[in-house]
DNA sequence: CTTGTTGTTGACACTCCGCCAACAAGTTCC
DNA sequence: GGAACTTGTTGGCGGAGTGTCAACAACAAG
C-alpha cells in the first residue's frame, strides 16, 4: 500500500504562520521581560524551528516591535462615547473607557508599556507615537482643540500625563495596591486639572502672555463643543 | 643597575577599584541602555579584565543595581526647605528642589529611571522603593501626614505621580520639548491637585464614605487660587 | 511520475556572560 | 636583600542566546 507519506510538519501560508508566531510571542512577552523570553522559547511555544522567527520577522527586537504594535492597536476613542456633557463628564468616560480598554490586555499592557520593557529607542518610538495618538483623540474629544502653536508642548505634556497612566494602571492590574475606583478617581482629577489648569497656563508661540490672559481655553470656563 | 620591575598594571584597593569601576559603568549606562553596554565595554574603560566585574559586583545585573541605587542616592528633601508657606508654595518649592537635583545627574537619571531600563523585578523593586522614600518625605514635607490606614494607598499614589514625574522631566531633559518651567508648573499643578482634591477623597479605612462626604476639598468646587 | 515552487529545518559561526585556576603585585618576616 | 605569604588581577574555558544560510521537504502543476 502507498505509505501514508506521514508529513513530519505542516505547512502553512505565511500570513497564518505570521499570526500564529506573533500569538505566541505576546503570550510570553506578557509573562516574563523581554530579556527573559528567548526566541528558543518562542519558536518552541509555536512549535516551529527558530530559524523560521527570523526569517518571518528579521530580528528579536523586531518580533518584539510587531508585539507591542499589535498591543497599541486599540479601537478607536471617539466610536465608543460621545463628546457631550460637562467637561468633568467628559473626561471621566475618557477614563472609563482606557480603564477598560486596557482591562481586557492586563498583563501584556503592564509588560509591554511599563518599565519593564526593553531598551531600545525604536521601542520607545512607537510606545511615544501610541500616546501621542491616544493625547490627540482625548484631547479631541474632549474639544480642547487648540492652535498649531503650541500643539507641541500640549502633545509633551499629555505624553508625561501618559507616564502617570502607566504607573496607575500598573499599580492597579499588578499588585492591586489600586482599585480601580481609586485608580479611575486619580486620573479624572489629575486630567481636569493639566487640560482646565495647566495647558491653559502655556505662554501662546508668539509673544508671552501671563498667566490666564489670552489662552486657547481660560481655566474654568471650557468650551463646549466646536468639533460639529 | 635594578631593573625597575615595571608592573604591568596598577593594584588598587578593593573599595577603590570598586568605586572606579562603578564610575565607568554609571558613565556608559548613562550613554546607551542596558542590553547595549556590554562587560567588556566596561572594563575596557576602567582598564581592567572583564573577569574583575564579577570578582566587585557579581552579575552584570547586580552592578546595574549598584549604579541605580548610586543614581537615585540623593540628599534630603527636608535639609534643604522648611515646611512653612502655603501649600502651594511648599509644593513649588518641593518640585524646584527635585528639577534641581536631576538636573545634575542629566541623561543618567531618565536612562535609569525611564522606559529605557532594563526589565528586571529587582530593579523595579529598588526603583519603587526610591520612590517611596521620595514620596513619603514629599508628604511629610507638605504636611500630608496620615494615620496608617490609608498609608498604603497615599504612596501608591505617590508612586503613580512619580510615573509622570519621570516621564516630565525625559521630555524636559531629552528632547527639550519642555522647558523647565513648563515642567515646574505641571508638576506642581498635578501635586497640589492629588495632594488637596484626590488623597482626602479616599474612603478610609472603616466604613465608605462618598463623595462630597467629608473631604477637605469638595470635587467640582475648584481651590480658590491661593497664589496671590 | 517529474518538475518546480517555497515554506521549513538544522547546523554553523559569532557574541556575550559567569566561572575559576593560575599569576603577579605588594607586604611581612627572617 | 631574599623567601614566603596574602590577595588583587588576569586570561581562558564552557554555556547560553542569536543571526545566517544552504539544504530539505511539503505541496502544486505539468
Amino acid at each position: 500500500m502507498s505509505p501514508a507519506p506521514a508529513p513530519r510538519w505542516k505547512r502553512l501560508e505565511p500570513d497564518a504562520r505570521r499570526e500564529q508566531i506573533l500569538e505566541c510571542a505576546m503570550r510570553l512577552f506578557g509573562e516574563r521581560p523581554y530579556a527573559q523570553v528567548s526566541t528558543t522559547d518562542i519558536a518552541k511555544e509555536a512549535g516551529v524551528a527558530r530559524g523560521l522567527l527570523n526569517h518571518y520577522f528579521g530580528q528579536k527586537r523586531d518580533l518584539y516591535l510587531k508585539v507591542v504594535k499589535r498591543m497599541l492597536l486599540m479601537p478607536g476613542l471617539e466610536e465608543k462615547v460621545s463628546p457631550t456633557g460637562t467637561l468633568r463628564q467628559r473626561v471621566e468616560r475618557s477614563v472609563e473607557w482606557y480603564l477598560d480598554t486596557v482591562a481586557t490586555h492586563g498583563k501584556t499592557y503592564v509588560a509591554v508599556t511599563g518599565a519593564g520593557s526593553i531598551a531600545d529607542p525604536d521601542v520607545e518610538r512607537i510606545i511615544s507615537a501610541a500616546d501621542d495618538v491616544a493625547a490627540a483623540k482625548t484631547l479631541e474629544f474632549l474639544g480642547m482643540k487648540v492652535e498649531v502653536g503650541s500643539d507641541a508642548r500640549h502633545r509633551a505634556m499629555m505624553r508625561s500625563y501618559a507616564g502617570m497612566v502607566k504607573a496607575t494602571i500598573r499599580e492597579w492590574i499588578r499588585g492591586g495596591t489600586l482599585s480601580r475606583e481609586e485608580a479611575h478617581l486619580l486620573l479624572s482629577e489629575a486630567l481636569i486639572t493639566i487640560v482646565q489648569d495647566v495647558l491653559p497656563q502655556l505662554t501662546p508661540p508668539q509673544g508671552r502672555a501671563d498667566k490666564g490672559d489670552a489662552p486657547a481655553v481660560k481655566p474654568g470656563a471650557p468650551r463646549e463643543k466646536d468639533e460639529g
